[in-house]
DNA sequence: CAGTGCCT
DNA sequence: ACGA
């Protein structure tokens, strides 16, 4: 495992290349799994209910959610079957045990699948009550122009090309940083069946 | 503002 | 930069 530290704000971390193909191809059929208990859906923005162009699911006890008339939330059900979230993988338990130093586990995993013209607002992850344990996040399939700043919108900000595999993790100071997807590079990657981009999360919601 | 749509 |  390599991890670069170097010209990153404190609190961030990037370790490229974490998983390698075979690791990879396994998640992947982790996520499929996953997928076929809680299908991918189309979350909506609060108040103006506009589409995100993300499709999502979840694992773990708790997923995140977000809809028009209820906002951006946790819960323990998928909104359209209302069943609870299958479990997270053991292969991103033992991620997090690895990468977080965070001695709970995570309840939560989100998963979002980006086709080739999905994108990402820069935004914060702030809907945790506690902001203790790191944000750990895994890239799978096409690359992507990944956009981070500081924890101030108007924070200058930097871009990262991300392949599959990678991982990144934002805690401490970092922890509220903005982050974003700017583009999928679609056909930078054979791991999927289809073009396109996973991203997995992982995050401690309550203390 | 987990958005869009300009602009350079 | 916007207007929700």
């Amino acid at each position: 495992m390599t991890e670069t530290g170097h010209d990153l704000a404190p609190g961030l971390r990037y370790f490229p290349d974490y998983f390698d193909r075979p690791a990879q191809e396994a998640l992947v059929a982790a996520i499929r799994q996953v997928v076929a208990d809680a299908p991918l859906y189309v979350p909506r923005m609060p108040k103006t209910g506009k589409a995100m162009s993300v499709r999502m699911t979840n694992c773990g006890a708790l997923g995140w959610v977000t809809d028009k008339d209820n906002g951006y939330r946790y819960q323990s059900t998928h909104p359209e079957t209302g069943r609870p979230w299958p479990a997270i993988p053991e292969t991103l338990l033992a991620l997090w045990d690895a990468v977080s130093g965070f001695a709970k586990p995570p309840e939560a995993c989100l998963v979002n699948f980006y086709d080739p013209e999905a994108k990402m607002g820069l935004h914060q992850d702030r809907d945790e009550t506690d902001f203790a344990a790191p944000v750990v996040s895994v890239s799978l399939g096409d690359q992507c122009l990944f956009r981070i700043g500081g924890t101030s919108r108007s924070d200058p900000t930097r871009s990262f090309r991300l392949s599959s595999g990678d991982v990144f993790a934002f805690g401490g100071e970092s922890r509220l940083i903005f982050h974003g997807v700017d583009r999928i590079y679609p056909g930078t990657s054979t791991l999927l069946r289809n073009p396109g981009r996973i991203n997995l999360t992982l995050r401690r919601v309550n203390p």
